[in-house]
DNA sequence: AAGATGATCTTTACGGCGTCCAGATTCAGA
DNA sequence: TCTGAATCTGGACGCCGTAAAGATCATCTT
């Protein structure tokens, strides 16, 4: 039976440390913030030496950048359920921004990770926009079933942008705790919420005028 | 003569280090881009040795403060100006929007230590509520300007929190070269950024829904 | 005027970091 | 079984933030 005891499974050498790499830095995010992961704390983490790691990342910034990768998954995921609940357009969309919000509140380390922070990276990964089950793609395809006025691309990529931007925006405000207070004054994290987005363009489309 | 030279005046021991330190660093950040920004790098741009600093900084972070605090100011500034330049209630909101991006784009290191980044500060700093020439301030005195509907107080903190929710978000992307295409698809800068405001909540008080 | 005082700056040092290199270990294929 | 490649370790380098101890110099007291 090898090493391949019960859950943990170590093929060989190692095992697979890329992935115990990755597990770890989470690990870390999570416990010890975002400050914490050295990569020297991640592989003492793993329990491996620190020379180790280069044989599966490039750098430290290749492992953050797979550990922002799975971060974008879990978004994914999260939002894709988030859509599927709700029947209605306008719920859709509103439930695509509060989960989006409640992604980052509940992960503030691993949404500063996929948002680079830190080092100095000037573009987002392509997959954002590449993958169709991206945050991105939803919330455009969502946009384009509400279409109740035909959008051109340039109109729809801009709601969709519009939206990113308001919902990223929100994030990072409510990551600095800056309304706590009006949280509470609302009646409530959901109320709020729905409250900011119904200040913002999510609904544009939408709009009368 | 000692070193009085000519341009650059050091009274006394070495100057006004204090001061030079938060130039070097500012230097630094622009050429060298953040993370080239180390407090021996600062010290060494201002020539002196790299304890120097811990007589005017308790740390490293409080420099950053310090730098931070000038980007605020001269964001504040800026704004100041935009909105002077405008009449009209909408065509404020929109300027005061449209010089908050571009002096993200154009600052966008500075703009980065502004919020942190990379230390896991947890909040914002108070001046951006207290003061009253902030940016924050002056989106809700616009707003309150605007005054139509009379706003409460919760909804009037509702609004001024969207809007800047939404041009933080967007100065990020911007930052993160999101759309470099859509600037051009659609005639320019700034008819872009008026256009992703016109779809968030920036004139979310004069929707006539 | 002279000496004391305290602020400012330098030197030196410590531990942690990212990264590279040389060697050891282990796996995979001939 | 032998060979070569993949994987891991140990040690080293230069950078970092920070602390402590000594040197320098403006200012204050007398």
């Amino acid at each position: 039976m090898r090493e391949a005891a019960a859950a943990d499974n170590r093929p060989y050498h190692h095992g697979d440390l890329r992935r115990a790499l990755i597990d770890a830095a989470r690990r870390l995010l999570e416990n010890e913030g975002p400050t914490a992961l050295s990569l020297r704390a991640v592989a003492r983490e793993a329990g491996v030496s620190p020379a180790a790691p280069y044989h599966h990342f490039k750098d430290k910034g290749e492992l953050l950048d797979a550990v922002a990768h799975e971060g974008w998954d879990l978004l994914n995921e999260l939002m894709t359920d988030a859509r599927a609940k709700q029947t209605s357009v306008r719920d859709k969309l509103t439930a695509l921004g509060v989960a989006y919000v409640k992604f980052a509140r509940d992960n503030p380390a691993l949404y500063r990770v996929m948002y680079d922070c830190s080092r100095d990276k000037e573009n987002l990964p392509e997959h954002l926009h590449a993958d169709n089950d991206s945050a991105y793609c939803q919330v455009r395809d969502t946009l384009v079933e509400a279409g109740a006025s035909p959008l051109d691309e340039t109109e729809l990529e801009l709601a969709t942008t519009a939206a990113w931007c308001a919902a990223h925006g929100l994030a990072e405000m409510v990551a600095f705790k800056q309304f706590d207070h009006l949280k509470v004054t609302m009646g409530g994290e959901e109320a709020f919420l729905r409250g900011v987005f119904e200040h913002m363009g999510i609904f544009g489309h939408a709009r009368t005028d």
